[in-house]
DNA sequence: TACGGCATGATTGGATCCAATCGGGCCATG
DNA sequence: CATGGCCCGATTGGATCCAATCATGCCGTA
């Protein structure tokens, strides 16, 4: 059980990042070291080691002797961190599809209906995110599953305001791309979820492109 | 020109992480932060940074209220970071063969002949090194280029160990595919390039793997 | 009026000091 | 003799204080 974080500085990282993964700390904003420290009512030493581990997990960009502030990203780096996720999530797929169990491809299922289903923006995101990680859980790769986790936390705030802008009804696309997903996860179809996947986040990544009012 | 480090956290890291990648300090070796700080003549706050810096890299382990190791990786560890690089690596290979000019040709070209050249294992590390990292240089994926450059330096004691056992003159699979990789990029053949390099990675894993005197 | 230099406040970086935690050794006990 | 509990030194984590750096705005001057 790990219930609550033994370090400061743990506690501090983890609510900054869900500060920034919620939108309540926008892209730009600047951190004041001081105003986290008043916050959560410690020094500013445990606010800085925070800040250092959210710089490193691409959250925060630092600049030395000026400050702090909510990773901003250009189209430019979208579409990179994309191309990556187009090589790294389907390994991550392949290697977890031959051994998931029953109960995960249910539960899969019951999260891609999910999806279908709500018309709120959070929920949406949220279970998809949800969908995703979990279709890699048997990977077996921990170190792989670290690297997505940290690539959809970046992109989490372009995600959202892409959501946004695409609203319920442009969604189809990815409701339609699940269900082929599904279909080949539970054929146990190794190679044809690699590619469906990759095809996910390929096009994922085009229409995020064409859209320079997210940026 | 980004001569010295502005910030002492930054020396103090960079340093760090040379005497790891050297072998100076070898993985499993204990780091006291007061050890550290005496010998960079500050106080054990920049120390604290750096280790963190190093720990998001995957080059130091931090243990709570416990203290600091160079990182030690056992072999299903380095089997993981093999099997993402041999789907990165072609990634970056790939979207640099074009871009490549010449001059970058003949460097490489270069280097492939020193690192046959060399009876040494610290410049063979070195060149070989280089050479894979320059091929991907134009690439335009600095993201992408960071993560490679961080699991080579983590990998970086586990491939000198490998080197020494099996000698200068068991590098003729190294050399005989670094031609081929090399003939492919002059025919700026990027799928015969990508596929080389995943190969040439794969065999290293494979062999390493079968290597339980590393660990 | 526009521009360049300087001073000042705000903010971050680092040093020192104190508190919390962990590991090892010692002693008592079964 | 083995084992469990306890105490104490060593080491890390955090708070407070001081120094260095940067940005803003003011003022003098062309």
């Amino acid at each position: 059980m790990d219930g609550g974080e033994s370090l400061s500085s743990g506690r501090v990282a983890e609510a900054l990042r869900q500060a920034i993964l919620t939108g309540t700390l926008a892209p730009g904003s600047r951190i004041r070291q001081e105003d986290v420290a008043a916050r959560f009512a410690t020094s500013r030493i445990p606010v800085r080691e925070a800040l250092r581990q959210l710089e490193s997990e691409g959250l925060v960009t630092l600049v030395p002797h000026s400050g702090a502030w909510v990773a901003r990203l250009d189209r430019a780096e979208c579409v990179e961190i994309y191309r990556i996720r187009e090589r790294l999530e389907p390994m991550a797929l392949g290697e977890s599809v031959g051994a998931l169990t029953p109960e995960d491809i249910a539960e899969l299922a019951e999260l891609a209906s999910a999806i279908e289903a709500t018309p709120d923006v959070d929920d949406f995101l949220r279970l998809d995110r949800e969908f995703h990680l979990r279709s890699y859980r048997r990977a077996n790769m921990p170190r792989l599953m670290a690297m997505i986790e940290r690539f959809w936390n970046t992109m989490q705030q372009y995600r959202r305001a892409y959501t946004v802008l695409i609203g319920a009804e442009g969604r189809w696309a990815v409701h339609h791309e699940h269900r082929l997903l599904m279909e080949a996860i539970q054929r146990r179809d190794r190679h044809g979820a690699e590619e469906l996947l990759r095809l996910h986040i390929r096009r994922t990544r085009r229409e995020l492109a064409t859209r320079p009012d997210i940026f």
